[in-house]
DNA sequence: GCACAACCTGACCGCGCGGTCCGCTTCGGT
DNA sequence: ACCGAAGCGGACCGCGCGGTCAGGTTGTGC
């Protein structure tokens, strides 16, 4: 069985490593991480074999919040709306972080709980495009592995400003997504990439 | 006056740290950089006060590249063709390196030729976009800075793919790009950042 | 061809990292 | 109250980093 105060330092280590890497990127020292959450350097890695498994267990947190948004979503009576919500959300959850998800997706890739989230994340955003698409509020030849793919974008956009500007990547996500819509559809030079191509 | 193999290794040194920021990403060490470039480790120190510089040379004279494209392009007869190829060139070149371009936004903002760089980048943008509005092939609300912005947009969705899927990024450059047609726009939530926040 | 300055080299430095380990502390069942 | 085990802390290790420097080398003006 497990400690009580385990489970707790467990949450603390959880939280300040998301809140760290937030605010300083994903290259702070596991040191740093401890003393933010009043342990000791030895209990971090009680915890997580290593460092990477740290922040594949983070990324893996944000993945699921967003599986989660998801699937509420595609029970809404309106697709469309449902679909940029989604997007909405999965943007948010980046902006917040100046630069770690993208970062944690290339290295914890291998990741089994990573690998297994990101495919759930896809099956979802299948679902949310293909009732989109029904619905005519996004253009035919889009994919739910190109949204997954484009909820990057947005708050990529973002990173090259100097200042802190919240909330600008809603603008970007907006301009985004109108380019989802059939109105200005124009015909894609390259085809969708497969689903074995993301799973990895 | 400058010997002729110092200028002959700062070339050799650019070109290996280039290629190694390139396949490697930006965490690449000094010592691997000398050695592709076939010099010591201290003619790199001789040539650049610290490896913050050196990125930042780099990064700057990829702007130029975008820049002198542009300034040709502003010439162009067709304004929303220009604007497309524009950006275009802008991703191919942010797609070349896996994520050096916006980490090394980041990291040597502050330096002076990479400032001046970027001004002239935001110069040219607004041109481009300005004509290609008058010609009726963006929306009304797009600036030149939001343009720029956009740049790592595609390039930046590709990443969390694991296979290297060669162009894929042309195909979130068009989305991207159809979201700039007038015909899709809808009202954006967040008006347009400023100047001064991009040249910071 | 000579002299000298510019240049190159690689051993070297201090540092902070990820990760280990062992003696001590504290929780929890009885 | 007590005891074993699970948990904790932080000194410690090896490593590779960015950056320095003394001493040998090489291009260049005269």
């Amino acid at each position: 069985m497990t400690r009580a105060d385990a489970v707790r330092n467990r949450r603390l280590l959880m939280d300040a490593a998301t809140a760290e890497f937030a605010e300083n990127g994903m290259d702070v020292s596991i040191t740093r991480i401890a003393s933010r959450a009043g342990v000791g350097k030895g209990t971090v890695f009680r915890h997580f074999d290593t460092k990477e498994q740290l922040l594949a267990e983070i990324f893996s947190d944000r993945l699921e919040e967003l599986v989660a948004a998801g699937e509420r979503l595609a029970e809404s009576a309106d697709p469309g709306a449902a679909l940029l919500e989604f997007m909405t959300i999965g943007t948010e959850i980046q902006a917040r972080d100046r630069s770690f998800c993208q970062a944690a997706a290339a290295l914890s890739r291998c990741e089994a709980t990573v690998r297994t989230s990101r495919e759930r994340l896809a099956d979802v955003a299948d679902v949310l495009v293909e009732r989109a698409r029904a619905a005519g509020a996004v253009r035919d030849d889009v994919t739910g592995l190109d949204v997954v793919l484009l909820l990057s974008a947005a708050s990529q956009a973002v990173l090259s400003l100097s200042g802190e500007t919240p909330g600008l990547w809603r603008r970007y996500l907006a301009m985004v997504f109108d380019g989802l819509r059939p109105e200005a559809a124009r015909p894609l030079p390259v085809p969708a990439p497969t689903r074995a191509e993301f799973t990895g």
